[in-house]
DNA sequence: TGAAATGTTGGGGCG
DNA sequence: ACGCCCCAACATTTC
């Protein structure tokens, strides 16, 4: 048994993106040393202030979790104060008001986060109170994994043997339930700002399909189990839906990545390695924006920096919209716009698409996903980026250009995925649904699909904006 | 976790 | 029987 000495009278445990009580380390850390402990959630105003769409689906997963979150604590006679404000000013507020001689948190790596949490640490240390920042969000973290000179990996491979050679540090979990006696309920007012309070209008609609919460990660979690030993072989194909459908749960910190770790282990399967090997290359686009924060800026390879964009707003457009006349471009958009998620595929081909087809710059895609993913994190996010742009760390050549048409054809073969987002081309038989411009004038008429009215127009030849994007590259080189 | 261009091979049609 | 051409099918290289 673990027998940490007793070090504070009264902790706070701040939840930020660990939305449970199960396997949470900052919670188990800040018991192990503390005699009495209280729990504090922000909505903060400098993240809430920012999102245009009033019903953001994230907001919603958050304020359902938080809820779910306070009922398990007040289970166990413990108390959440939810608030809504500026994280940097509440926290230390709070932690005073409340005399604590500590505040507990699980390490966040993004630079806004850590921004945040310097100017938080150095209120709370002029109150004369303790930090304990906690790895819980990831498996390894910041150097944990380096070169045998002592640098940082920039190639994944590399890196996944690195890091496989060490087991990742899986602390044995606690229950709040044997520590009872510790949770501390003030009695104060005891309720949370509705999502109306905070300005957002209460749309259960845009949560359909999600369930949120530790209990909707369980859900998640236990649907997926039965597919896992053959997730190297069906997670490519969009209309199968045989991936795990975890991450807005890894995003909010509903499920513990060491309980993903633990699963993906159990039984060894080349389904649960290339299970595992996901949860790796998370890891590893934390390390590098930790390690290279240039690039939530600019390309990881500084010659790429020199590319010129053109930019041109209206393919930008149609992209957003999902109409730029290649269905299975339009069908990933389409998906993520109705629904906050798209299938990794899906994000590799129209990510590709946007940079190398429309010769819209990455970062525009990026911030648009960034809008739009409910799993968006920054690490990941950008590392896709920059994978699909050619300008990341161990990306892909910039000469690989992927044909959407082919990559159609190779994972979406009868449309099935395509159809559920792209209706006005359901009767498209399979033989045009790759291509549906390639239909003769009669064939459009068969399908009920007149292209160009009832569906785009291709808005760019691939032949000739593939050798556009090679000059383009080629010249950025020099 | 590409795709296109180019090169090579071999079978079949044909004079 | 033979050379020639065509063109899949496959392999290699190039971007």
């Amino acid at each position: 048994m673990g027998s940490t000495k007793i070090k504070y009278n009264r902790s706070l445990v701040w939840f930020r993106r660990d939305l449970r009580v199960d396997d949470n380390l900052a919670i188990k850390r800040a018991i192990e040393s503390s005699s009495q402990i209280y729990f504090l959630f922000v909505f903060d105003r400098q993240i809430l202030d920012r999102l245009s769409d009033k019903s953001d689906r994230r907001v919603h997963f958050i304020w359902h979790s938080v809820r779910e979150l306070k009922e398990l604590i007040k289970k166990q006679g413990g108390f959440l104060n939810v608030e809504y404000g500026f994280a940097t000013e509440i926290v230390g507020l709070i932690a005073k008001k409340f005399s604590v001689n500590a505040v507990f948190y699980g390490e966040d790596y993004d630079p806004f986060s850590v921004r945040r949490d310097k100017i938080v640490r150095d209120k709370l240390e002029k109150l004369a109170i303790d930090v304990v920042s906690v790895k819980d969000h990831v498996l390894k973290e910041k150097s944990e994994v380096m070169t045998a000179k002592g640098l940082p990996y920039t190639v994944f491979t590399p890196y996944k043997n690195a890091w496989l050679k060490k087991p990742p540090c899986i602390p044995r979990r606690i229950t709040l339930d044997e520590h009872r006696q510790k949770l501390y309920d003030p009695r104060v007012n005891s309720d949370m700002p509705s999502l109306k309070d905070m300005g957002f209008s209460e749309d259960p609609s845009c949560l359909d399909g999600y369930f949120p919460g530790e209990s909707g990660a369980k859900k998640t979690i236990l649907n997926f189990k039965d597919t896992i030993s053959s997730y190297n072989l069906n997670r490519n194909y969009p209309a199968l839906n045989q991936t795990s459908r975890i991450s807005v749960h890894l995003r909010f910190g509903t499920i513990s990545v060491r309980t993903l770790y633990r699963l993906a282990i159990k039984i060894k399967s080349p389904g649960s390695e290339a299970w595992l090997n996901e949860l790796i290359w998370r890891d590893f686009y934390f390390n590098i924006v930790y390690h290279f924060p240039h690039v939530t800026k600019n390309a990881f390879k500084k010659q790429y920096d020199n590319l010129i964009f053109p930019n041109c707003s209206v393919l930008f457009k149609a992209w957003c919209q999902g109409r730029t006349g290649f269905p299975i471009v339009d069908a990933g958009m389409r998906q993520l716009n109705e629904t906050g998620y798209m299938h990794n595929r899906l994000r590799m081909i129209t990510a590709s698409f946007l940079v190398k087809d429309l010769h819209v710059d990455w970062r525009w895609g990026e911030r648009y996903f960034a809008e739009k993913l409910i799993d968006y994190d920054l690490s990941a996010n950008n590392g896709g980026w920059q994978w699909a742009a050619s300008t990341g760390c161990d990306s892909q050549p910039y000469f690989r250009i992927f044909n959407p048409v082919l990559q159609s054809k190779r994972f979406d073969k009868d449309g099935v995925y395509i159809k559920k987002f792209v209706p006005e081309l359901k009767h498209v038989a399979s033989k045009y649904i790759h291509a549906p411009w390639l239909m003769s004038s009669e064939d459009q008429g068969y399908s009920d699909c007149k292209i160009g009215y009832d569906y785009p127009s291709p808005v760019v030849n691939h032949d000739e904006a593939r050798r556009k994007a090679l000059s383009m590259y080629k010249s950025a080189k020099i």
